[in-house]
DNA sequence: TGGCAATTGTTCGGTTCCAAACGATATTGT
DNA sequence: ACAATATCGTTTGGAACCGAACAATTGCCA
C-alpha cells in the first residue's frame, strides 16, 4: 500500500503546486490531475521555446514549419489535408505555412492528377538536405531534454501521454 | 532486468512512432527522447484545445487569457513583469492579454505607488467571480482527461515532468 | 443527365505570440 | 550632481493560429 497521503511530499512539488494546495485545498479540486495537466502545459511550452531558440534558431524556422517539413521528410509526399492533421494544426493555418516554406525553396505545392481539389505537398532537395542536417541536432536536444530521465522512467512517461492523448481522442467523438 | 529490446513492443506505440523508427531506425536517432518530447508535444496541443473547445468557450476566454487571470486569482495582485513569467508568456504579449481582459473588466492595471516604470495588476470583482465559476469545470474536465490513468500513474507522470522542467530550467541558463 | 450535397484549399478577420526598438523611469558610478 | 546604465511596459512588424465564409471541384442520386 503507497496511497493515502503519504506522496504529498511538498518537497518536490514546484511553487505553483504548493501554493495552489494551500490557497485551493478546501475545494473539491482534484490536485492531482491539476498537476499532471497543468506540469504537461508547462513541459511542453518551455520545451518547444527551447528548441526554437537552440537548434530552429539556426535555420530560422518555427517549431510548426519544422513540423510540416518533418512529416514531409519522413513520409514523403502529402496531401494537403493530411499534412495539416499530422503536423496537429488548421488547414487555414497550413496555408499560411506552406506559402512560409514555399517562398523559402523547402517544399512544393502541385495539383492532384485526377482530383483538382486536392493539393499534393513534396519536399524539395533543399528542404530535405535542411532536415538531413537539422533532425540529428533537434534529436540530439530532445536527448538532452529528456536527460535527467532514465531509459525506464521516458518508457513509462511516454507509455501515460499515449494513455492521455487516446483519452482527450475519445474524449472529442 | 527489464531491458533490452524487450520494451519496443510496437503494438503500444502509435503510428507516427512505427514509421519514424522504421524510416529512421538504420540513423543514430535516440527513439526513446523523440517519442517522449514528441507525445508531450502532442498531450499539450490536444489537451488545450480540448479545453478552449468545451470549458473555456463558454466564458470565451483564450488559454492564455485563463491563464493569467488564474495566477491573479490565486496569487492576487501581481507586477505585470512576474506576471508574463508566471503565466510563460513574453512581456509584449502579455500586453495585448492584459488589454484584453481589461476590455472585458477582469482585471484593473495601476501604478506602482514609488517606482513608475511597474504596473500593477489586480482581479476585479468580475474577474474573481468568472474564476470562481469557471475554475472547477476547468479543473473538472482536467480530471476527465488524467482519467484514464490510476493515482499512482498520475504521480509517477507528474514527478517525471517535473524533471523535464528542472533539466530545461539547467539548459537554459 | 443534372441538380444538390460534400470536400478541399484559400482568404479573411481577429487574437496570440515573439523579438526588437522605443520612451519613461530608476539606479549606479564617479 | 549628473551622465551612463539598467529596467519596465508598450509599440511595432512579422509569423502563427483558428473559425467561418468562399470558390472550385467532385460525388451522389433521382
Amino acid at each position: 500500500m503507497t496511497g493515502g497521503f503519504a506522496s504529498s511530499d511538498k518537497t518536490d512539488l514546484i511553487r505553483a503546486e504548493r501554493d495552489v494546495q494551500e490557497r485551493l485545498g478546501d475545494l473539491a479540486i482534484d490536485l492531482s490531475a491539476l498537476a499532471t495537466i497543468s506540469n504537461i502545459f508547462r513541459a511542453s511550452n518551455m520545451a518547444r521555446y527551447h528548441l526554437e531558440r537552440t537548434v530552429l534558431a539556426d535555420e530560422d524556422l518555427s517549431f510548426t514549419a519544422f513540423t510540416v517539413l518533418w512529416v514531409l521528410w519522413v513520409w514523403g509526399e502529402q496531401e494537403a489535408r493530411h499534412l495539416a492533421v499530422e503536423a496537429g494544426i488548421s488547414k487555414g493555418t497550413l496555408t499560411g505555412v506552406m506559402t512560409t516554406l514555399e517562398r523559402r525553396g523547402y517544399i512544393k505545392r502541385s495539383s492532384h492528377p485526377t482530383d483538382k481539389r486536392l493539393v499534393l505537398v513534396n519536399p524539395t532537395k533543399a528542404g530535405i538536405n535542411v532536415m538531413a542536417n537539422l533532425f540529428p541536432k533537434f534529436n540530439a536536444e530532445e536527448a538532452r531534454i529528456a536527460g535527467g530521465l532514465g531509459e525506464d522512467e521516458k518508457r513509462v512517461l511516454a507509455a501515460s501521454l499515449r494513455t492521455v492523448l487516446r483519452t482527450l481522442e475519445a474524449l472529442s467523438e
